[in-house]
DNA sequence: TTAAATTCCTGTAAGC
DNA sequence: TGCTTACAGGAATTTA
């Protein structure tokens, strides 16, 4: 699924091939994947806009559009804080955004082709739709609840282990849901939730506010070198993720707990155990992890 | 406000 | 082989 590093990943690779193009028409198979604003205005929003910019926020990749359709060169001041329009992509478990020429044959469940001034296409493919396109100004789509308030970026070497302390604590629930929770901490899904509390040696069913500072520092840490060296492999494919060129990431292979119920634990050898936690298959070690 | 449960969605795999 | 069932999970929504 893609989280934190696989979208990182895909913009990254995006950037310097979507940057300067102009979204030139755009074909909505399924409709119902775009979120807001309406589909029609969706369309009129982006199409005729020139990309500007890829940027990600948590799981959600962000492409600034120009603020005018038929922009004259030269361009104008930056637009304020808060009022750049932007062509919002997440791709919940299964969605795929692919930069792709345009006689490559078209798979199953393609719902919006993006043509561009180059030629190229872009497409949003997604077998089990849980993803969504939006289109607005950062403030529009924030105050019409199109996009949640987002937690900090666990990469922002601003974001310290007190920071992440003072988020938990006083919370009951199981520090894995908190990890989870998009507003807390931004980016992090399933797989890198269990990979870093197995790095910080903490159970992922520990309730948070029993977590001391240190705890939560070594927690805080593992979440960055998890998320490192995901991004650094180009991601985890373990189910349908792809990036932008189709190709599979190397990260799965590295994966220390996530998806190895039962196997060795890399560290004492013993089982991995396997828990059901806010909803999720969990994995880890009951020595290792205290 | 918080926590937990429910819902959406379809391909895959297990069981009979 | 073919059918049914459980499972995968991000996050919005609902319930307590």
């Amino acid at each position: 699924m893609p989280e934190l590093p696989e979208v990182e990943t895909l913009a990254a690779d995006l950037r310097p091939h979507l940057v300067g193009r102009t979204v030139v028409t755009l074909d909505l198979r399924f409709p119902a994947i775009v979120r807001y604003p309406d589909p029609a205005l969706f369309t009129e929003l982006v199409v005729g806009r020139r990309i500007e910019g890829l940027t990600r926020r948590g799981k959600y990749l962000l492409h600034d559009l120009s603020p005018d359709p038929s922009p004259a060169s030269g361009g104008g001041e930056p637009p304020a804080q808060g009022e750049r329009l932007l062509l919002v992509v997440h791709l919940g478990m299964t969605g795929q955004w692919r930069l792709v020429e345009p006689e490559t044959p078209e798979p199953d469940h393609l719902h919006a082709v993006f043509g561009l001034d180059d030629g190229r296409q872009l497409r949003y493919r997604d077998v089990r739709r849980f993803g969504r396109l939006l289109a607005g100004t950062e403030r529009e789509l924030v105050a019409a609840r199109a996009i949640p308030r987002l937690g900090p970026e666990p990469l922002d070497p601003t974001f310290t282990g007190a920071d992440l302390y003072r988020r938990l604590h006083g919370r009951r629930a199981p520090l894995k849901a908190l990890l989870l929770d998009q507003g807390v901490v931004a980016g992090v899904g399933n797989i890198y939730a269990d990979e870093a509390c197995f790095r910080a040696r903490l159970r992922p069913d520990r309730r948070a506010n029993t977590l001391s500072r240190r705890s939560v520092t070594r927690l805080r840490d593992a979440l960055d070198s998890s998320l490192r060296q995901a991004i650094a492999n180009r991601g985890s494919s373990v189910a349908t993720y792809r990036d932008a060129w189709g190709e599979i990431g190397g990260e799965q292979e590295r994966l220390q707990v996530y998806g190895r119920a039962g196997l060795p634990c890399p560290r004492c050898g013993r089982p991995l155990s396997l828990v059901r936690l806010a909803g999720r298959s969990t994995v880890f070690c009951r020595r290792c992890q205290r």
